[in-house]
RNA sequence: GGUCGCGUAGCUCAGCUGGAUAGAGCAUCUGCCUUCUAAGCAGACGGUCACAGGUUCGAAUCCUGUCGCGAUCACCA
């Protein structure tokens, strides 16, 4: 039974024997810093139960948890707060009972099972900001779920068909010489995103002459010789022709092979793959049967819609008069076939940029309404756009910041500010790479994960990401401290240290390492990275300042030593779980 | 115009289901490296929590309205 539950039980107890009161729950906080006490009872919300003075209500249940709880050893009332004084031993057996835990807060799996989707990009250019906010947070959401005890599968849905990669084909065939990423020693996904502005270049030009030539801009859009041919191209592949498919495969793999490199250097990965080519039919058949169960209507022109009005939305077509998919039907059909293909799956999280909030609450809804139970626990992982000071990034008009150009310029920052400070004299030039890597690697992850996922993130390439303050490399820092400390004791630290007296960092750090699992349970709960960031940065901020006032391998006795190590030793683990739900490694020095 | 989201220090952000004097970092200023890594620590400065009402013992937090910013409202994906 957690401690809370006990004074729960008793506060209850004690309220009901002096004022005869059934009390429905109690309200806890941490006590603030300037008072003496552990744990704070908020009085004021017994009032509507019990009439009275708070402080002398609080009084009352004070004395009464010293006299019956064995874990209280004083109280203070303030105002409507009761503040309780815990035992130190209370807080050194639970400590000693996860000090040597590897994965302390992190459960089993035990729970169900839950498809994870991000990344989904389009195949014709590049990954850029905008997908390293997406690949981070699904990243992230997927080994907190893990953590908190979901069995997950993490995937994507690879838009590798369509009108735009049959623009970056056009262009290839039209303005290039065969070029291979091999005979340019370019990224198979920047060559191709290459053709794709070469294509857009093109189009642009053909549109002015038009309207040159006294066409309206809106007519000479649709009518630009290079978009037919590219929507000819488009047809064949759905045609099957053979040398268009053909040509696709290439293109496409060139930019997968790209792709891959990319997600290698971020340290994200895929358990299973979907991909639009092959779902793209998919959901037809679902829209048939609802067409049947009433679930969807047809009008004159033979198109199918949905009627959302009773949910207070619109009307939503989810098939085309011609009778041919559009992007609700595919997605209908992509949902049902995942669950057919991982029978234990129970839930989605969809990662998905905030510009498409409507077509998954849509979807959502229309999925509910074909009687799928699982889809109560569909997700969407919504978050807002990552915007430069320019304004928003546009890949045709070359402002987008590049996922691979940053995370080396990050590396290439952590880099000089590592030569300047020149710790790692004795390292080796790849090491020293590698080490420049993770701290990058960690600066820009945790900038991007720290904040609340809804809220949009300004991202100016100038003002480049800190290293200092409320930062990845702060954390890491701390962490490759700690490990310099754990160098250095080479004594044996093991075993459980009972009689000694805490002071008020050691037990607020000790406090912060029990709140872990239940930080977890929360992010999970909230798909919430920001919650592990900000927690992790707490833990930290009081290590420090414990560290700064306190001798660790110099304490007065053994004892203390021994202890002040061990928890040294358990922060550091704690942030090294905290930073893998993060996907952000912890080195052993910097 | 309808719908959804956001608005907290000069800047970037925390603030859980309402609770004590609204917290960090950056920037500015002051101290601290002959003792375990100064990418650090201690402190100063900085706020009408967009605005106006309401709910109550108590509101940054919940409700309503106003303003500002963004997204979305395609037989595009």
């Amino acid at each position: 039974m957690s401690l809370q539950d006990i004074l729960s039980n008793n506060i209850i107890k004690a309220v009901k024997e002096i004022f005869n009161a059934e009390l429905p729950s109690v309200e806890f906080q941490a006590t603030r810093k300037e008072f003496a006490g552990d744990i704070t009872v908020v009085v004021f919300s017994m009032l509507r139960v019990v009439k009275g003075n708070p402080v002398t209500i609080g009084e009352a249940i004070g004395d009464y948890l010293v006299e019956h709880v064995d874990e209280v050893t004083a109280f203070n009332v303030v105002k409507g707060f009761l503040n309780i004084e815990i035992k130190d031993s209370f807080y050194l057996n639970f400590f000693n009972s996860i000090k040597d835990e590897e994965n302390y807060g992190f459960e089993g799996a035990s729970s169900k099972a839950i498809m994870v989707e991000y990344s989904s990009p389009n195949t014709n250019k590049p990954l850029h900001l905008g997908h390293i906010r997406n690949n981070l947070l699904g990243y992230s959401v997927a080994e907190i779920l893990k953590a908190a005890g979901h069995p997950v599968y993490k995937t994507q849905i690879i838009n590798d068909r369509g009108i735009h990669i049959c623009k970056s084909m056009l262009a290839w065939q039209r303005f290039g010489n065969g070029e291979t990423p091999k005979s340019t020693g370019l990224k198979g996904d920047k060559l191709v995103g290459n053709y794709y502005v070469k294509f857009d270049k093109e189009y642009k030009a053909e549109i002015s002459d038009l309207v040159s030539q006294g066409v309206s801009e809106e007519d000479a859009k649709k009518q630009a010789p290079i978009l037919l041919a590219a929507q000819q191209m488009l047809q064949k592949w759905e045609a099957g022709d053979e040398k268009v498919v053909v040509l696709w495969k290439k293109m496409n793999g060139w930019v997968y092979e790209g792709f891959d490199v990319t997600y290698k250097n971020l340290g994200v990965n895929f358990d299973t793959l979907y991909y639009e080519s092959d779902t793209y039919l998919l959901g037809k058949e679902f829209v048939a049967e609802g067409l049947k169960s009433g679930v969807f209507f047809k009008k004159e022109d033979g198109s199918v819609w949905c009627d959302l009005t009773d949910e207070g939305l619109d009307e939503k077509i989810v098939l085309r008069a011609d009778g041919t998919a559009v992007y609700m039907t595919q997605d209908i059909g992509t949902a049902i076939q995942r669950v057919k293909d991982y029978p234990d799956i129970e839930g989605m999280v969809y990662t998905v940029g905030n510009e498409q909030d409507y077509h998954f609450k849509v979807l959502f809804l229309i999925l509910k309404k074909l009687g799928f139970d699982w889809a109560k626990n569909l997700f969407h992982l919504s978050y807002g756009m990552v915007d430069l000071p320019s304004g928003k990034m546009k890949s045709r008009e070359g402002t987008v910041v590049d996922a691979d150009d940053l995370i080396t310029e990050m590396a290439k920052t952590a880099g000089e500010i590592s030569e300047e400070l020149g710790k790692l004299d004795d390292y080796s030039e790849t090491e020293k790479q590698e080490l420049y890597k993770i701290i990058g690697l960690g600066a820009l992850k945790y900038y991007i994960l720290k904040v609340d996922p809804k809220k949009r993130i300004l991202f100016d390439p100038k003002e480049s990401i800190d290293f200092q303050g409320n930062t990845g490399p702060f954390i890491q820092y701390t962490y490759a401290r700690i490990q310099s400390i754990l160098r250095k004791a080479n004594f044996d630290y093991s075993q459980p240290i009972i009689s000694i007296e805490l002071d008020e960092k050691e037990k607020s750090l000790i406090k912060l390492l029990q709140s872990f699992p239940e930080v977890i349970q929360q992010a999970a709960q909230n798909h919430s990275p920001a919650l592990i960031a900000n927690y992790t940065y707490d833990l930290v901020k009081e290590f420090n300042s414990f560290y700064q006032n306190v001798s660790i391998l110099g304490a007065d006795n053994a004892d203390e030593k021994t202890f002040r190590v061990q928890l040294a030793s358990t922060v550091a683990n704690t942030i090294k779980n905290g930073f893998s739900l993060l996907g952000i490694q912890v080195p052993e020095r910097m």
